[in-house]
DNA sequence: AGGCAAATATACCGATTGTTATATGCTATG
DNA sequence: CATAGCATATAACAATCGGTATATTTGCCT
């Protein structure tokens, strides 16, 4: 029996009501009634939408990482050097909205999914490469316009920053500690500076 | 009415059967089911022993974070240095045995519990403070031994140091990949080297 | 206004959830 | 060898799980 969904503008409002609750209680912690209560609609209304739980538990981390790199971008995009837009990343990260909405989507699924659920686990997975990746990019780009030392690692800088994110999101949550996450971030600040020219 | 456990032993098998499961599939996606089929008892066996499932889920993760801190324990105390007992707690988190058997308890309590479970979370909490406060205290050690630079600032080098080694498994584990595990803890190594003396 | 299509709500399904009450089995002591 | 005590297994519980079939409402076109 195909599944044919009814309404987009439902299917974008059950998306945006579940996010952060999927966020904050993951898949397994998240019932239908819960979903209900988020979206004000019932379970016929959401299974007219979406084929089940799981797929509406894929839309919602998509949108989740959707809402971060969006954020990211506009404040990278503003950066004028190389170094200045990955240090955007940091601003982006220290400006409280991951660490408020339940934290990094990227980190929650995969830690909930690495053993549970292997589609959830390999969107988080490709979310974290592409992280590292445009930092990897950022890198290469700033060497080339003698930014960064020609003799920088960037896949290495990059997997170090990468880790230095997740890392400070998760101890500043765990504690309940924001200002865990400063000095974290500050010190991949400094990872950065250190592989500049000057 | 007032819940005395039965058999000791029991206890301590039903503990040891479920640590891995809570470790792997996490509080919300563990079942008693699953617990039976773990432990080959059953549930009045399982409900004889514990109060209830939270409290096996406590118990579970304080056994998952004692076995990683005995086997951290053993390479810490046989290295000579201070900076030596520091790069031990690398060897042991490179060796495989955290990042084979459903990852860190510490992040993946801290991350399913953040927004859901206040007891798990505090706990995790105190496990990551725990795990800093150690590499701080050797940090300071290794300065009073002429090991470490004076100006070295133990609180931000611990701090960065944790979030790295939570990060390195946090990606290597979403993307099964250990080369990235292997590239970021060597990374923290040379942060080590870097407040050393000489 | 009437009717049609589309979307939501209601009602129900079997299975599974965590938990408890009761029954069975084992072991050691008399 | 009986029996008491303890630990396990069995069986049942209401509640909730994810999911579906059906009824009801909504909005649009004629």
């Amino acid at each position: 029996m195909k599944f044919v969904p009814r309404s987009e503008t439902t299917r974008n409002l059950i998306i945006e009501a579940t996010a952060e609750l999927f966020n904050k209680k993951g898949y397994a912690g998240t019932s239908i009634a819960d979903m209900e209560k988020a979206t004000k609609l019932t379970k016929g209304s959401i299974y007219g939408n979406f084929e089940n739980k799981e797929q509406v538990a894929l839309a919602a981390f998509d949108y989740n990482l959707e809402a971060i790199r969006k954020k990211i971008r506009t404040v990278v995009d503003a950066a004028p050097s190389y170094k200045g837009k990955i240090l955007a990343y940091l601003d982006a990260y220290n400006n409280g909205h991951v660490v408020n909405s339940g934290g990094c989507p990227l980190q929650n699924t995969a830690v909930e999914a690495d053993d549970t659920h292997e589609e959830l686990r390999k969107r988080a997975a490709d979310g974290l490469l592409a992280f590292k990746g445009s930092i990897v990019e950022l890198i290469n780009k700033g060497i080339g316009a003698r930014e960064f030392r020609e003799d920088v690692n960037a896949e290495i800088a990059a997997l170090t920053f990468v880790a230095l994110v997740e890392g400070a999101i998760l101890i500043s949550r765990a504690t309940k500690d924001r200002s865990a996450l400063k000095t974290i971030l500050e010190s991949a600040r400094k990872n950065i500076e250190e592989i500049c020219i000057r």
